[in-house]
DNA sequence: CTTGTTAATCGTTAATCGACGATATACAAT
DNA sequence: ATTGTATATCGTCGATTAACGATTAACAAG
């Protein structure tokens, strides 16, 4: 049986693999990893989906807490948690931590 | 605009993080890390779900090449495939690689 | 060949997802 | 106050997901 510590940690290691999931959403990540903060407006003009999706794709990332969002006069900036990143890659980590083969 | 090849990196990485999207698939792989092999029955037992829903995890996790599975007789033993989880971590690390503050 | 065991697949249902256009909200500039 | 711009939310629809019980398939043992 799995541990309560597990299933908490599983559930939230599910929840930004969720997140991470979706082409659209790795190439906003992408993109807010190379320039650092990113304007919603410059998302859109990179992205070939409309406004309205890629709004629902930013609001599921902030969700998952990948990324902050800021309201900056009538803009939002957007930048990497990169806190939430650091989380998401240990806990990969430690769920293979060691790994062994058998067959 | 992103690259043709940038949009494969994120497909396959994004097939490898819905797998990955779900507390039930990543407590099997974490069974398979730690005990190396298993036989679908001993996965089954562990998981708090019925054998079909096991299953079909265990379908899922093997779509995305994330297990292998080999039959047995009338078993099937499951273990990872290290290969998938490695290029995995480090399509992560790509996509995250340089991070950047801005806010 | 029959039986028992193991695992996969089928068929269904409720829930969630992804996409979009339309609309609402928030604020700057005039 | 009005207008324009930027972003979020709403409502809808088709597709996909997750769950299950029931059934089927594959094989070992007798």
């Amino acid at each position: 049986m799995k541990s309560a510590q597990d299933i908490k940690e599983f559930e939230a290691l599910a929840i930004s693999c969720k997140a991470l999931s979706h082409p659209a959403r790795l190439a906003i990540l992408q993109t807010l990893a190379r320039r650092g903060s990113c304007i919603c407006g410059e998302i859109v003009a990179v992205m070939p989906l409309s406004q309205a999706t890629v709004s629902q794709h930013l609001k599921i990332l902030k969700n998952a807490n990948l990324i902050t969002g800021e309201i900056d006069g009538p803009r939002c900036c957007y930048c990497l948690n990169t806190r939430t990143i650091r989380e998401l890659r240990e806990r990969i980590g430690v769920l293979f931590g060691s790994l062994e083969n058998c067959c």
